[in-house]
RNA sequence: AGGCUCGUGGCGGAAUUGGCAGACGCAGCGGACUUAAAAUCCGCAGAGUUCACCCUCAUCCGGGUUCAAGUCCCGGCGAGCCUACCA
């Protein structure tokens, strides 16, 4: 009996069947496939839409319902423009070199290319059982040689051109090179000499145009990890620790790859202005970037020269009462060799905190460190001998690695000054006339005061203008300039891998470099069978092992003859490009991704990233700097080479919030997994003890035991249901809590919708002979709200209006004639095309059923009667001295006086006034009357 | 230490941006159907007062602006994220 009632229920089952249906039907049409401009099929007329989820690394264990998250609100408004009349853009792709796949493959001895060939297949399997409307026909990962070829020719272009500051953009290297070459200038040498150029060896012209190039070969200190067997970028280091697997990290002098993103540093920065993005992600970059305005103030040091600080208080210039070095600060060199064996403490200071990682210095208090070098500068306003200290407080990498100390103004200065007992000197007096005591430093602005010399004074004035004054004296005395610093460094772009993009790019015997030409591209990364990192002090690349291919002649590598003949031998580079590389343009590649000419075709391009780039672009905030800033770094390099055509590349941007889990917690705070734990009576117990836990929110860990899968659900409930729990879970933005409980709801919402079409008992469809006035209403309505909501993203209140509609659609049981009831066809096929875009699968299935042509995913969005918007009256409550004491009934296009009549004249207020005149009576169209007593 | 974001029922969350706080879902309770259960359908449901009506209290705490505050302003407490000696 209750087998045959459920005959033709919607359950897991039916679930699987419709949905593997459709999938293999959608494939099978290329229902998804977007054409490019050109293509057949290609409908010009209509506009374009390029919404992209942000490129997964396919990793071994495969995906969990974090991922579609961000993949179903994707693909929720892909659908919805779809419907909406635009050639919509949707592509996937893999993200498939770098780090964690080699640690995978050096861990189980399998080679990477398997292991990651075999992660890709499975995410995409994964993907495709959730019914996503990718064009899957524009797939690529990052590690086909197809792919590859065109970042080693991006970076190609970096490594030919230069920032021209006169026009504030890249050019052509070969235009700085013939330049040089004609003018015949004069260049400065690494050891201080000046030469001609022509007079310059090969070798010395390269290292002066390397001085250039976006992509070049620096000389640095690097964050060298020797757990991981590889250098990593700043930004890929946190507290002195690795990001990736918190190993500990050393800074030591290499020569490596970098690209000169600080050339970029002004318009990274100004161009957040012209995108959409969350304000916290903007708030990071410019942190990030960290522009700050100053002056550079050179003081005389006897002997050495000018020593040159960065400050951003010039104006406190007097109180400037002794100098810091950076111990890597080319002074300390100086001083030391000078003194010889004498000042060997000097010495031991320098190599000690130099050597000392970040973790150390993090792990030690912040007590102060330093020592004084012995010799003096000359304050250029106070015209005082001061004394130079070194410290570690001071970083050779910001600014000019030196500072001017001002202890009666800067915390740290203050904090140096009373551990070395150093003169402490106040310079700007606080604005409230307040007195000032010594006992800490006062950073704040306000008035200048003991700053006057016979050349200047500054006393009196507020600090913007004390500034002014002191920076056009400067420059009037020759002392120094106006100048702006940025906290951002240039990108270190090597890494000592195996799983990356080759350079394309040879040394010669004598050490210098010569570009692989483009047409020989791509270098090919070569098969290793033993491709695990080397262990040593030193960074050794392992391509370094393929010796046969490493050592190879010009002509062999694809080096231009007329820059290297080709019987010349040479070695290529062996270190190979982070992991970051690869997403730094695949967006542009999607637009094109089978051309074999060129990186994207312009025509194609041009259609699809239109004015402002990708229209949307979802995917979580972790790379709110990293991934974002690189990519929109490599943007407007092509923007300035001619190959892109807008300043940004993602228009909008929104962040998905992390799906979290449940975990328990003791009263120790100790973490405990899921299946250490009962319920009781609302209550959770820890099993082994029988104590008393409390449920905490905690990230998705195999430890905890509380990861869950899609595959999981898929199994339980069916795709339509997972990606439609997923989205009423809460807002796209909002880490939440994965509740397996709360399933329940949106499928027992989906067996409801299916109730409305499909009689369960027998399977065939039951619509409503005609359709009711008041459901119609409220459908409107519905779709109306639910286009709202998907355009502002949000997901769960669109679902909730859905569930709202069907519940009030719903056949109650005791209803005899189910024809009484429910939708009719015509209301039917509307609600499914609005509900197509969040459960496809079945809106599919039920579209057919009801005996629709086509497929719902091609349907228009419905038109929505703006009359069946407004109802013909309202019913409005009417507060009286703050309380709501009555409510009256008003025709919906009543104006303010109409309404208050109405109002006053309506029992129930005249009983709540009791015979008291209202002072005043406000009004609010279409919300609440307001009577004040 | 600083910057950003945020604190609403037992739980996830709504609230047209200053206008009836708690939509919708979960969990819970009651009813119909059933021999019974499940499923389904119909209701109830912030807290308090002896139920329904009524009344009082209620959006982390304390002040303020306003006819009106979850929403705006000030102060405090708490949470999360980011930065962390950046001169």
């Amino acid at each position: 009996m209750a087998e045959i009632e459920t005959l033709h229920r919607y359950d897991a089952k039916r679930a699987d069947e419709i949905e593997c249906r459709w999938q293999q039907q959608w494939m099978r049409d290329g229902a998804f496939r977007a054409p490019n401009p050109g293509d057949a099929g290609f409908d010009p007329s209509k506009p374009k839409y390029y919404i992209l989820d942000m490129f997964p690394y396919p990793s071994g264990a495969g995906l969990h319902v974090g991922h579609p998250e961000g993949y179903t609100a994707t693909d929720i408004v892909a659908r919805y423009k779809v419907s909406c009349g635009f050639n919509v853009l949707h592509p996937m792709g893999w993200d498939a070199f770098g780090l964690p796949a080699e640690q995978y493959a050096v861990q189980t001895g399998v080679h990477p290319a398997v292991t990651t060939q075999s992660a890709i297949d499975n995410f995409r399997r994964q993907l495709q059982r959730l019914g996503f409307r990718y064009d899957w026909s524009r797939e690529f990962a990052t590690i086909d040689s197809d792919y590859y070829r065109w970042t080693q020719w991006i970076w190609l272009r970096a490594y030919h051109a230069y920032y021209d500051v006169a026009t504030d953009r890249a050019q052509p290297i070969a235009q700085l090179q013939s330049q040089l070459a004609s003018e015949d200038r004069l260049i400065a040498l690494a050891d201080g000499r000046q030469i001609q150029w022509s007079a310059c060896t090969p070798q010395q012209q390269q290292a002066h145009l390397d001085g250039f190039r976006l992509a070049y070969l620096g000389h640095q200190t690097v964050n060298w990890c020797p757990a991981l067997g590889t250098v990593l970028a700043n930004e890929e280091v946190i507290d002195g620790r690795s990001e990736r697997g918190g190993h500990p990290v050393l800074r030591m002098p290499l020569r490596q790859w970098m690209f000169r993103i600080t050339a970029y540093a002004q318009r990274l920065l100004d161009d957040l202005a012209l995108v959409e993005w969350p304000e916290s992600t903007r708030a990071m970059q410019t942190q990030w970037i960290g522009r700050s305005e100053g002056a550079e103030v050179r003081f005389a040091v006897e002997g050495f020269g000018d020593l040159t600080v960065f400050t951003t208080r010039p104006d406190t210039l007097f109180g400037a009462t002794y100098m810091v070095v950076a111990p890597e600060h080319p002074l300390v060199e100086w001083v030391s060799a000078m003194r010889g064996g004498a000042h060997t403490k000097i010495t031991e200071y320098a190599n000690w905190s130099r050597n000392r990682s970040d973790v150390d210095r993090q792990a030690e208090s912040r007590e102060k460190t330093g020592i004084a070098l012995g010799v003096s500068a000359l304050n250029p306003a106070t015209g005082e001998r001061i004394p130079i200290w070194t410290a570690d407080y001071v970083l050779m990498a910001y600014g000019t690695g030196a500072i001017m100390a001002v202890p009666a103004h800067d915390e740290r200065d203050f904090e140096f000054a009373k551990r070395f007992d150093l003169p402490i000197r106040q310079v700007v007096a606080a604005v409230d006339g307040g007195v000032w005591t010594g006992a800490c430093a006062t950073p704040l602005p306000g008035i200048a005061c003991n700053s006057r010399s016979a050349q200047v004074s500054l006393d009196g004035l507020a600090t913007p203008a004390a500034t002014a004054k002191m920076i056009a004296w400067l420059v009037e005395a020759g002392l120094g300039s106006k100048r702006v610093n940025f906290r951002l460094r240039d990108w270190l772009f090597s890494r000592q891998r195996y799983w990356g993009e080759p350079f394309p790019i040879v040394f010669d015997e004598r050490g210098m470099h010569f570009p692989v030409a483009e047409s020989a591209l791509p270098v090919r990364l070569p098969t290793l069978v033993d491709y695990a990192p080397i262990e040593s002090a030193q960074p050794m690349p392992p391509l370094a092992k393929a010796t046969d291919w490493v050592a190879t002649t010009a002509g062999e590598a694809g080096v231009d003859p007329t820059l290297l003949d080709p019987a010349t031998p040479v070695r290529r580079e062996v270190n190979t490009m982070p992991g970051w590389a690869g997403s730094c343009w695949y967006y542009l590649r999607y637009c094109d991704p089978k051309n074999n000419a060129q990186f994207v075709g312009k025509s194609a391009q041009q259609y699809w990233m239109g004015d402002r780039g990708v229209d949307l672009y979802i995917g979580g905030s972790e790379h709110a700097v990293l991934h974002l800033l690189y990519a929109r770094f490599w943007h407007k390099m092509l923007f300035d080479l001619g190959e892109v055509f807008t300043p940004e590349p993602f228009a909008k941007l929104f962040h998905q919030g992390m799906i979290t889990s449940f975990a328990f917690e003791r009263v120790d705070g100790s973490l405990l997994a899921t299946d250490a734990v009962r319920q009781e009576s609302g209550q959770w117990f820890e099993i082994a003890t029988g104590h008393a836990v409390n449920r905490v929110i905690a990230k998705m860990s195999k430890s905890l035991k509380n990861v869950v899968t899609p595959d999981d659900v898929v199994a339980e409930y069916g795709a339509d249901t997972l990606r439609l729990y997923e989205m009423y879970m809460g807002p796209l933005a909002d880490s939440k809590p994965w509740n397996t409980r709360d399933i329940a709801g949106v499928f027992r919402f989906l067996q409801r919708v299916w109730r409305l079409a499909i009689d369960e008992r027998t399977g065939s469809v039951i619509v409503a002979r005609e359709g009711n006035r008041e459901i119609e209403r409220q459908l409107h309505r519905t779709i109306h709200k639910v286009a709202i909501d998907i355009e502002r993203l949000a997901f769960n209140t669109a679902i909730a209006s859905l569930i709202e509609l069907v519940n009030a659609a719903t056949r109650p049981t005791e209803m005899k004639d189910p024809s009484d009831g429910g939708l009719s066809r015509d209301q039917l096929r509307r609600f499914l095309s609005v509900l197509a875009p969040f459960a496809p699968h079945l809106a599919e299935e039920l579209w057919m059923r009801i005996g629709e042509a086509g497929s719902v995913t091609l349907a228009p969005w419905p038109r929505v009667d703006q009359t069946q918007l407004v109802d013909d009256t309202l019913e409005l409550p009417v507060q009286i001295a703050g309380k709501v004491r009555a409510r009256v009934i008003v025709p919906s296009g009543a104006d303010a006086s109409a309404i208050e009549l109405i109002v006053l004249r309506d029992a129930k207020v005249q009983e709540a006034l009791a015979g008291r005149a209202p002072k005043k009576v406000i009004v609010v169209p279409k919300r609440m009357v307001n009577v004040l007593v």
